[in-house]
DNA sequence: GGGAGAATATGATTTGGATCATAAAAGAGG
DNA sequence: CCTCTTTTATGATCCAAATCATATTCTCCC
């Protein structure tokens, strides 16, 4: 998270979306550096079928679609806005700028890339493996320590419907609902509410 | 990739494995920064089956398992050498220094892991959706493009053995060659004494 | 407060990739 | 050059998650 007053130095914007836009489309080049400041954003690749994976949901203070502005790439994925939501939004140019001129910036980004390489590689390996139930407490166990920083037993309340776990993790809703069922049932989380707890 | 002379002015040490040997340990914390000088080395995870994913392949200049070194996370995979191969080891403590210092070479590492994450990203997608043949052709266009470098159509030809294009997508064996026949079939590929052409 | 839409839930059926078994061909090493 | 191992290949069967269908409950908005 880059700190919002030195956005704005560089001159940065900050825009709204509306639930339901799209900030960018897969296979576009990246023009812009982008951070959350309220709302939430996802991003997302449609199979042929429709069938949508989410990549990633990120929330304030989070910047997103890095890895185009860095390397000689294109988004992987679309983004998408999942509530009304506002972003700091800073051109290419003036985003390699400013970590040129702070290396204390580029280094929290590249600590950023790091994370997220490693939720990706902990998801790509579960995912191709044919086991929901431990794909499921594996995702839940990684949002309980990096993104909720939560340690008690059943103290972490996962906020996601059954339709984004589903998403996240490349499993059919009815699945997940089954598979949820089934480790309240084993004692490995609660279900109070129909919320899930860990 | 950093300059073998400049990891070397900064005390790496050249260290040679053999086939089959482990460097590290999913779960483990990092300790040293690794770049591969001869040879290869893949980082791979198993299930509890047995069934092996693997996470890359890095070949000779390329440097892998960076985020433990970046971010409080632990190693996701194992490293295993998949031929004699030797590598350059680096200190966590020295390595952070070189990035603080060089920052042109700090540049380099955050392009290699956007890279990276640019690629986990596609195939996190392709893994989650159950279309193999697309995933089959999916992966082997990024390594067309982004490894051989090669624009030729049937001009690039892959280096993988099919239980290995299996591990780096999920699928089984049998699974892998049924889809590259099809994809034959469809004129997607051309198969030469049993190499894959693209 | 009510209605519409979204989310959760349950049941039944289908199917494609996994799994198992076996064979042939190529490569590596002695 | 021979033998053993690895890789590629083919055929048959199984089954778990996808898919389809339907119902119930909760939330949000007017």
């Amino acid at each position: 998270m880059i700190d919002e007053n030195l956005l704005l130095n560089y001159g940065a914007k900050r825009v709204a979306f509306s639930k339901g836009d799209q900030l960018f489309r897969e296979g576009e080049s990246a023009v812009n550096f982008y951070q959350v400041a309220s709302g939430e954003i996802k991003m997302n690749n449609y199979n042929e079928d429709g069938k949508e994976f989410i990549q990633g949901i990120f929330s304030i203070g989070q910047s997103f679609g890095e890895p185009p502005l860095l390397a000689k790439v294109k988004y992987p994925a679309n983004a998408e806005a999942i509530s009304d939501a506002e972003v700091f939004q800073l051109s290419k140019e003036q985003f390699l700028d400013l970590l040129s001129s702070h290396p204390k910036v580029h280094l929290k980004i590249t600590e950023t890339l790091a994370k997220r390489l490693y939720y990706k590689a902990i998801m790509v390996s579960e995912i191709s493996s044919q086991e929901p139930e431990h794909r499921i407490l594996r995702i839940i166990d990684y949002l309980k320590q990096h993104v909720g920083k939560v340690e008690g037993k059943f103290d972490y309340r996962l906020d996601l419907t059954r339709q984004q776990l589903a998403d996240l993790t490349g499993l059919r809703v009815e699945t997940v609902i089954r598979a949820t069922k089934s480790l309240e049932k084993k004692g490995e989380l609660q279900i109070k509410k129909r919320k899930v707890y860990r």
